[in-house]
DNA sequence: TTTTTAAATAATGTCGACATTTTTAAATTA
DNA sequence: TAATTTAAAAATGTCGACATTATTTAAAAA
């Protein structure tokens, strides 16, 4: 692994991004200097470069003097966050519907097939789940030609991984939600196929909202 | 004026920002550390945490060990913005239609009242008109109330900023196109006060993809 | 005991030095 | 002359030291 051309700074900002999407910081956890730089082993500079585009990614704040923090999550911004993200979808999904060609189209069967398949087998792996479903989205909208949007599409997503983290826990086991779920990609596949933009855009949006009620309540205890 | 309260990286970010939206620096620009230095008096880490945000904010583009530079613009980016900030705008609006109250309209009016008597005045400033148009499309989908949505709204449009002037410089003098956009900006008022959802969204984004042809000529040269 | 003040401790933010890498310029070779 | 190698110069990225600010602890006053 050829790693030497990251500078420490992107290298210590790819891992303090996962450690607090993974839980490994806690909302509101103080993010000490000292300690950051002793358990990661980089200088200042580094970390406080990685800490500056984590601020601009909203995963951390900070006040002048008083030191860094990990952002709070609440239901209001769970809500907001996954409301736009539907809506972004949505417009993705528009997009992809009007300009996908013929190789749009068999990526999503093709990775419809892979997630169908794994969310039927036994035991299920959430990670290897969880990549098959990042996948399959993937596909719906790849279609769409606007890196901005991308963007954005992508920067809401890691956005909203704490808090999916909360309904992948809590559904990890739950096989009747995950049949649910899957039922709603088969007709999302077929209305893209169909080219059907309305009713595939309100059917993704709803998709992406479904999680909203159950992480509400993990986020109440 | 307490600028105490905001570390220096903070003010060399709002400086860096501004020099660079204001072409100060041109697209493609060498940033170097020892001239940034000199030039705006400060250290290494500061400046280096302000360009890291920067990089966040799509405005610098580094690679290690080779520097930082300014960001290109080019025709496909500049449309890409120009329709992913169309589209924002309509979610925007969409919302704000749908939830806006009395208060919500008053400010509407009030704020199109004020462009109009400014777009109809002798002589006009440039920076004023900026203000009151920016105050009359920050009036229109103020009721929508989406932090995140608001956030990638303002992003875009700081990103829209350096092609923007371009279009700015071309009809500072040129009155009829200030009277066409002008015509629009009433439609806009009256279709949000009607509650016309589909039609105001579709008129915003004609509106704001308006100069995205003047700009792909001055581009051109 | 509670509140206020003062000292100490700890943490942040900034700087310049230095090692490493890249770029430029000169010298060598074909 | 053009291409390659070598040496010098310049620039980047990292570090630890230090000054400044916040926080904690202890002492003094109410």
């Amino acid at each position: 692994m050829d790693t030497s051309r990251q500078n420490t700074a992107s290298q210590i900002l790819d891992k303090l991004t996962n450690d607090i999407l993974q839980g490994v910081y806690l909302p509101n956890d103080k993010l000490h200097i000292k300690t950051l730089k002793d358990r990661y082993n980089v200088g200042t500079s580094p970390l406080r470069e990685a800490l500056s585009q984590l601020i601009a990614k909203d995963l951390v704040v900070s006040e002048n003097q008083r030191g860094f923090y990990v952002s709070d999550i609440s239901i209001n911004d769970l809500t907001d966050i996954y409301q736009a993200r539907a809506k972004i979808e949505g417009l993705c999904l528009e997009m992809a519907i009007k300009q996908g060609d013929d190789f749009w189209e068999s990526n999503i069967i093709a990775a419809s097939h892979r997630l169908a398949k794994y969310t039927k087998s036994e035991n299920i792996d959430m990670d290897e789940w969880q990549n098959r479903h990042f996948s399959f989205h993937e596909a719906l909208v790849s279609g769409c030609n606007s890196p901005r949007l991308f963007q954005i599409r992508q920067s809401l997503y890691e956005k909203s991984t704490r808090y999916r983290n909360l309904w992948l826990k809590e559904n990890v086991t739950n096989s009747e939600t995950l049949q649910i779920n899957q039922n709603e990609h088969v007709a999302l596949m077929v209305l893209a196929l169909e080219r059907d933009t309305k009713a595939a855009q309100k059917l993704i949006e709803a998709h992406i909202m479904t999680p909203v009620e159950i992480i509400k309540k993990s986020l109440s205890y």
